[in-house]
DNA sequence: GGCAGCCTGGTT
DNA sequence: AACCAGGCTGCC
């Protein structure tokens, strides 16, 4: 699909990458829970070298005074459990129809758009900012941050929560995203960016992964659940809407 | 909705 | 040996 193609852009909406070459040819590319994205220079070996699926030859001809111009670099995609997906689009129209079922990109959720994305459902709220087709890009992790930050249960009723909570719950979303982003992410075992570096957002865990430990906020013994068959994690003291 | 299933590998 | 994990789909 993408021998000999130059690539034209490389962005994001929610969890789903997407490389779109200038002849309108794309590749999606989805991490699932194991996947890695690595981009290698000219002789670079991968750290682990099982589990790659995928490997792209580059070659950067962009700036003629790049210090790097005309040196070759590999991209990799590397997924252990092989949850991750790579999907070949034929065309730009193609690429779009894929992206539409996606609901807005998390990053920029606004308090209007999530209270218009969630406000009439009858599910659990943590189920709902899970489905990516309701809003894009959250997942089990930043869930369970986002809804401790804004003080709401995660099986709190979507429907049942107002709009100024709803509007709250946005800001909590991006705030969270924002600085897991500047910690380069979560990595729990596997995460790694393009430059093989680990994420160190962890460290700003505040339930996620703390179940039955103390609350940072007021002390109380944090609770492990389920909620939409995922392992949450919140407190029943500080999280009452 | 709930649940099995897709996979590997690390921890009880 | 059993259970658990960042995600998501498909089937009741």
């Amino acid at each position: 699909m993408l021998e000999g193609q130059r690539l034209a852009s490389i962005d994001r909406r929610g969890k789903q990458l997407i490389l779109r070459a200038v002849s309108g040819r794309a590749i999606g590319i989805h991490l699932g829970m194991t996947g890695q994205c690595l981009v290698l220079r000219a002789g670079e070996q991968p750290r682990q070298s099982d589990h790659i699926h995928m490997r792209w030859q580059l070659v950067d001809d962009s700036a003629a005074d790049h210090v790097n111009a005309q040196t070759p670099a590999e991209l990799l995609f590397r997924d252990p459990r092989r949850f991750g997906e790579l999907r070949a689009f034929a065309t730009p129209a193609e690429a779009d129809v894929y992206l539409a079922r996606l609901g807005p990109d998390a990053l920029h959720i606004s308090g209007e758009a999530l209270y218009d994305a969630v406000h009439g459902s009858s599910r659990a709220i943590k189920a709902a900012l899970l489905d990516q087709a309701v809003l894009a890009g959250v997942g089990n992790i930043y869930a369970d941050e986002a809804l401790f930050a804004a003080q709401i249960r995660p099986s709190a009723k979507a429907r049942g929560l107002s709009r100024v909570r709803l509007q709250a719950l946005a800001a909590s979303i991006r705030g969270t995203l924002e600085r897991a982003v500047a910690a380069g992410g979560s990595t729990l075992r596997d995460y790694l960016d393009a430059d093989g570096n680990a994420g160190t957002f962890l460290t700003q865990h505040r339930v996620y992964g703390r179940g039955g430990q103390p609350c940072v906020v007021c002390s109380g013994v944090l609770r492990q659940t389920q909620v939409a068959q995922r392992t949450t994690v919140h407190c029943p003291a500080c999280q009452r809407a």
